[in-house]
DNA sequence: CAATTTATAGAAAACCTTTTCTATCAAGGA
DNA sequence: TCCTTGATAGAAAAGGTTTTCTATAAATTG
């Protein structure tokens, strides 16, 4: 027989379509007796509920949507997995949306996800003209909506966000304990995380009375990945080959991080040595590079699971307001930082 | 208003519910006229077809289901990005599901997708005891299901596959034209792809006429990512402490080379001038690592492709047989392998 | 000119549930 | 005894489509 419908299991058990129906949702007075054949009759049958169906009537699909810009990135598979984590275990499913990075991508993947009646949405890595354009806020207007990791002062929306501030001040306040006074920047164009990092940069050099040198302000264009490693070779070379060089470099990410110690590799400058480098994110390439990469882990995980937890609670509480959720950071300290020879 | 049904167009445009239906599927003629008129009430209503309902009556939900053992590995998401490529450009969608690389959560996913009325099922490194208790040749049935890089003999089911065989050649090959003729092999426990190059390992070294030591063959518990690093370390670095050391090692992943290189490092065993080192699978740590890993690349995002084709030309075409598709490796050079010192 | 075909379009059934409304029977209260 | 209440269960509507079946008018054929 092909598959059995509720109309198979009521004749079976010899009671009505809605007997079943209660029996199966639970959410009605229906007699022991009645119960029990209906339940025999279900599992004789192995018949399961048409999810279609269901969720013609009912409001639920059981389904969210994650975009993200790109999987392959070393970055966001962790932040996914823990979302994972909390929807199988809520029997939530999850539809992936992969947008390349693109601006209009990422507009078109959530007008999909609204097709296919998703229960709500996670973005993560939202792309910053999205935000600014009050699409985002249009979109939470019409379904539950968590932006992770992307942020705009005054637009209305949820928010889980790693502590940017908190991590750029750790990696600087660690360098500067250390004895440094002289530290580069490194940074990508077009990226709020790091319009936040630089602000940091240029506040906390200040705080402690250490002059900004524009030259170690290095912008690289945005890539990803090996691209990334290679820029910031380039760019770093080009600043190491100037007279007077920094004694660490902060950069914004681990690849970048990772790019400093091949292009110091490649002009014989040693790590930490003669250079000191610490970089951001905290992904598997900081613990696998020659030195290991002093780094600030943003525990991705966790920035995961909350990001789900708070969406799953958005969906079954709906009235609240919304909400903005901000993790904490942490220095993990490994070999490519150390004191400069001489103060 | 709340979003418009067919039947608001309908009203709208004055026509009856099935001309609108007409219309938007193009599968019966309507007059000009007509047409014109509910094209534009479906305009003016900014109608948009209710996925659910639709998927209800007609048999495709254009969703498919990907199983992967854990997201977090380097090596899937590349999977998984080809995938996405592919059945975007279909307008499929993608539902994700994270096994943790566990046996049973591999079928009770399977039972999740089949619920959620999925139209195919791709499953990414599948658990040899499923492949072989008859699970998926069973769920094959059932729903149209590819299974990628996992396989055994006389299983009706269809597959997309790396070249193993070819791939292990490559690197011994290439390992024993540069004169090594003590080559260790390194692998992990329980895994189907390591036994073919086992397999190929005393195959190859037989037809060369170099002899097999049983201390040669390393093999360590299998962890993800750095759980494996540490292990290979400490195996590694177990069989360097003996008097006759082997010149070369061909590692079963990058995360072993990488294992190799560290502990090769540690007791002060230069790469690749001391002892030569191939990996395999060219995640992105073989590019970073110090030397950079010679390895064997998989093409990953091929193979996603190849499988997403696959299942979608299965879908579409549900009468044909099972296919076998097995995609070709490639040698990629780096720094890690040199010939051996003293032939 | 009658009969048949063709083009077009609507009514209603079907897909499989959930939920509202209605019905039955027994027990309890006046 | 009659009316109300409570427990249980069925009939039918609703959810939004697609598809089959039927209907009408116009066009073609003999």
């Amino acid at each position: 027989m092909e598959k059995p419908t509720i109309a198979d299991v009521a004749k079976y058990a010899g009671v009505s379509i809605t007997t079943v129906s209660r029996v199966i949702n639970n959410n009605y007075p229906v007699k022991e007796e009645t119960r029990q054949k209906v339940e025999e009759a279900i599992k004789a049958l192995n018949f399961k509920p048409n999810y279609l169906a269901r969720s013609l009537i009912g409001k639920s699909t059981h389904t969210i949507g994650v975009i993200v810009p790109s999987i392959t990135n070393l970055f966001f598979p962790v932040v996914v997995k823990g979302i994972e984590k909390v929807c199988s275990q809520k029997a939530f499913s999850l539809f992936l949306c992969d947008t390349d990075g693109k601006e209009e991508s990422e507009r078109t993947q959530m007008q999909n996800l609204l097709e296919k009646q998703v229960d709500g949405v996670l973005v993560i890595d939202p792309r910053y003209e999205n935000i600014e354009n009050g699409f985002y806020e249009k979109s939470a207007k019409k379904i539950p909506l968590v932006l992770i990791n992307g942020y705009h002062r005054g637009i209305r929306c949820n928010f889980v966000l790693n502590d940017q501030e908190m991590g750029a001040l750790q990696a600087l306040e660690y360098l500067i304990k250390l004895g440094h006074r002289d530290i580069a920047f490194l940074r990508a164009k077009n990226s709020y995380s790091y319009d936040i990092k630089e602000q940091i940069y240029y506040e906390t050099l200040q705080k402690h009375q250490i002059p900004i040198k524009e030259e170690n302000i290095l912008v690289i264009e945005s890539g990803n990945g090996l691209e990334t490693v290679e820029l910031a070779i380039q760019a770093v070379q080009k600043r190491l080959e100037q007279k007077e060089i920094p004694t660490a470099i902060f950069a914004c990410n681990d690849w970048m991080g990772v790019g400093v110690m091949q292009a110091a590799k490649k002009m014989g400058i040693a790590i930490p040595k003669d250079l000191s480098v610490i970089g951001y994110d905290n992904i598997v390439i900081s613990e696998i590079s020659e030195p290991k990469l002093t780094t600030v882990d943003q525990n991705m995980y966790s920035l995961g699971k909350a990001s789900a937890k708070l969406l799953l609670d958005i969906i079954k509480h709906p009235t609240q307001g919304f909400q903005k959720i901000i993790l904490d950071t942490n220095l993990i300290v490994r070999d490519s930082c150390t004191s400069p020879k001489n103060k």
